[in-house]
DNA sequence: GGAATAGTTCGACGATCGTCGAACGTTGGG
DNA sequence: CCCAACGTTCGACGATCGTCGAACTATTCC
């Protein structure tokens, strides 16, 4: 069985994020960095996907802090944990925002 | 007499910017203002300028926060302190990012 | 020289942050 | 049913942050 868990985990809707909690969320090297995988992945990965610099504790926090300022989204599948960027809403509310930011983090 | 006091402060060259520290220094409300009000004079303004909702100390600490991340420059003159945004050098290391955040902020 | 102007520096404070390890779910497979 | 896999939650910790007021420095003007 599978019931839809995707609506547990309060994401913000896109009207509500704010600029300063997602320059925030990524001012942070570790979630830069997890921003930068998930943006070459071209959709979505699991935390254990990702070589990040921390105990899973840590990580399991930089995820909660992406998805609260509304840069990433996640989704359960079995034991898993699967992430993707929020590019069609950040777009929407911050045109460019990110794409220039990859392009900034990624030289 | 007037020396030139503005190397005194120690500026980061072009090189040295940090996306991560520019990032942090831009995800606070007040910097966020002043950076703003930066922008739209299209040029130097002083400290006392700026309509801010803090302290003078607390103002002065995050002129230094913008400084040291390379985002304004900041120039004796008189008793005065003159800061301008340095867009070039911003420009020159990441591309478009101060003016998307500009945009994003304007809304 | 003395007063006024414009900011900085210096603790101090409570709040938030990034990190960890240990304990706790939850799911899937033998 | 039990165990292994995958993450979360829960203190706890030291570090950094944003804020303030008081004292200090530097410059200008009378």
């Amino acid at each position: 069985m599978s019931t839809d868990h995707a609506t547990e985990l309060h994401h913000p809707v896109r009207d509500e994020l704010q600029l300063g909690e997602v320059l925030h969320a990524l001012s942070d090297p570790v979630r830069l960095q997890i921003v930068q995988v998930l943006d070459r992945a071209d959709g979505e990965v699991a935390c254990g996907q990702f070589p990040l610099p921390v105990g899973k504790s840590t990580a399991s926090h930089h995820f909660k802090v992406l998805r609260e300022a509304g840069v990433v989204h996640e989704r359960h599948e079995g034991t898993r944990r699967l992430h993707a960027l929020r590019i069609d809403d950040l777009d929407a509310r911050f045109p460019g925002l990110l794409a220039t930011v990859l392009r900034a983090a990624a030289r």
